[in-house]
DNA sequence: CTTTTCAATACAAACGATTGCATAGGCGGG
DNA sequence: CCCGCCTATGCAATCGTTTGTATTGAAAAG
């Protein structure tokens, strides 16, 4: 009834089945041509009978270091970093890296704890997908990927942020629409600053300060502050991310108003409920397996000492769902 | 220019601060009652002056153990496990010990290089969120959540899934519906026969397995199941999960069918977004938090040795909102 | 047949922390 | 005043790999 459970073998026990020292059953494992084929074939034939697989830890004490990489996240539930992740794990795959992910939960104690895997050697190298970077980390061991961290130069894979909001706000625009209110991230945030600034460009003379606001978000912060919005009759609504502009949504028909007839609706991201929501959302889509892709590439080209290629700036794309529409007449008639 | 980098800082430094031996660094570090308060005080200071941490490789080599758990998941954009995770979280930093994630992406290779981690010392158990059990685990070593791990008696962590898919559908045929379709999990799956089972036991004379189809818990594969079973006219259906009864949704109304109005649709774990659909979905919810909480208490306990405590089957939930409704009567007149 | 050379292997010292055991003082009792 | 004991500390082995430096044996060169 018992399990399989073989006892932890260790590179002795190979060694001495195969009849050789550990330094050639180390030096076959690792590729060394200092080993004859009639060795390696025999500690081959050891390994596979006892199923012997390196213990990491010992490697990664003796090699200082582990090949793995961290990827830190704020908040593993939103969906906007699953595709990151993907991207992130295809590439460090390819290079022979593995991929471990830490929640740090908006938490800068968790954020330190989780950076000791990497001051303590069990991580090569981190990719931040939060605005927070914890402290002693060497810039050549960071990437970014979409938020930047403050003060400090660390690169930082995204999109245009600037020109992406400028766009969605120029397709509201288009639209008819003047009277278009945003409600962007944490305030403060540079990710909220671009994208505002965005709106700004876009919207020139018809930009109207009180029609902006801050929310976290999440679904509960766009309703917020959709709802406070409301009284100043906003024929359209820019929000910084989707989750908040269906927040925005329902605020709205809680209002009474249909979307997009009375009010037209665009997010940030296209993350995969997006397109799945009534109505399916007009946002501005990232390419983010790509961006976790490229936030690899460059981490594990600066650990491998190789200068880091291509641009960090990925494109974006419109994408124009139902939440948009004409701008209402005047009159009420559209 | 130099970001301020310390040079890594070994207990050999800290000791020479503090004029004492590293045994004695040590020791102080991991409060043995053997440091007198003086010596204490003095490596105390050293410490901080150097911002030493200890190298958790080096311990783990030597301890054979590394305060770290991990949990592995099939699909890191899952809005299921964020919660979950949190759970495993609280409980695992309440007990000192840290907590990575690995995405497994339904691949087997991935999970196996996710155990290396295990099997190589760099963490002490796993908790798994995916049914795919890697090999060679110590069953004392492992515990599940949700899903049941084939072939290995695994401590799982779950609700009464047959239980709760009872009372799904008695919900509905409290409301006149006898015509209830199904689009379960991936066939054979146990959390899939479970949850059949449940309907079967609710629906009794009135089952049809001609209404049953199975899908891969995503968006698009319950809007394939649905529009396969609209012909056979059901006023409902119960899906094994939110996406997938957004999917049918979806289905449902590019039929040009109203929700509830027409069809009655309930789904499985409340996440996120499906309190926030259009309509607001009916659904089961797990407890997702507690059950990531209930399974690392269950792990960290039988890691100490001490015995775990407690069940492992917790209650859920029916929640009760717009996309159930009465059946429409026969004529069409509700 | 000796010497050089070279390929293949073994030896042993790291990597940085932990801990059993030895030891150095300090103190009380005789 | 000496001895034993106890407390606080140091020494050194250990965890499992990796790798620079022997070392071995055989083939090539003389």
């Amino acid at each position: 009834m018992e399990q399989f459970v073989q006892s932890r073998l260790k590179m002795t026990d190979v060694a001495r089945l195969a009849g050789v020292s550990v330094a050639t059953v180390s030096r076959s494992l690792s590729g060394s041509p200092l080993v004859s084929d009639a060795t390696r074939a025999r500690i081959q034939t050891a390994v596979e009978a006892t199923g012997y697989v390196v213990n990491q830890v010992a490697s990664g004490l003796r090699l200082q270091r582990s090949r793995q990489i961290l990827v830190l996240l704020p908040d593993i539930a939103n969906p906007f970093f699953g595709e990151v992740v993907l991207g992130i794990e295809e590439e460090a795959q390819r290079r022979g890296f593995g991929v471990l992910i830490g929640n740090t939960g908006r938490s800068p104690a968790r954020a330190a704890a989780l950076a000791r895997q990497f001051q303590t050697g069990a991580v090569d190298g981190l990719v931040l997908l939060t605005g927070a970077c914890p402290p002693g980390i060497p810039l050549d061991r960071l990437v970014a990927v979409s938020e930047h961290v403050a003060d400090a130069p660390v690169t930082v894979v995204s999109v245009d942020n600037r020109a992406a909001a400028r766009e969605a706000v120029g397709h509201l625009r288009a639209l008819g629409h003047r009277r278009i209110a945003h409600i962007g991230g944490p305030e403060g945030n540079i990710l909220t600053r671009q994208r505002l600034q965005g709106l700004i460009d876009a919207q020139g003379q018809d930009h109207d300060a009180a029609m902006v606001r801050f929310g976290d978000y999440s679904i509960a912060s766009g309703e917020a502050a959709m709802r406070a919005m409301l009284p100043s009759r906003p024929t359209a609504v820019f929000c910084s991310n989707d989750e908040m502009a269906i927040g925005a949504i329902r605020a709205a028909r809680e209002a009474g108003l249909r979307v997009p007839a009375d009010i037209s609706v665009v997010g940030f991201d296209d993350i995969p409920f997006a397109g799945a929501y009534d109505p399916p959302l007009t946002t501005i889509r990232q390419p983010r397996r790509e961006m976790g892709r490229v936030a690899a590439r460059l981490l594990l080209a600066t650990l491998a000492g190789t200068d880091a290629p291509g641009p960090t700036i990925l494109p974006h794309t419109l994408v124009v769902r139902a939440s948009s529409g004409a701008a209402p007449t005047r009159n009420g008639v559209s």
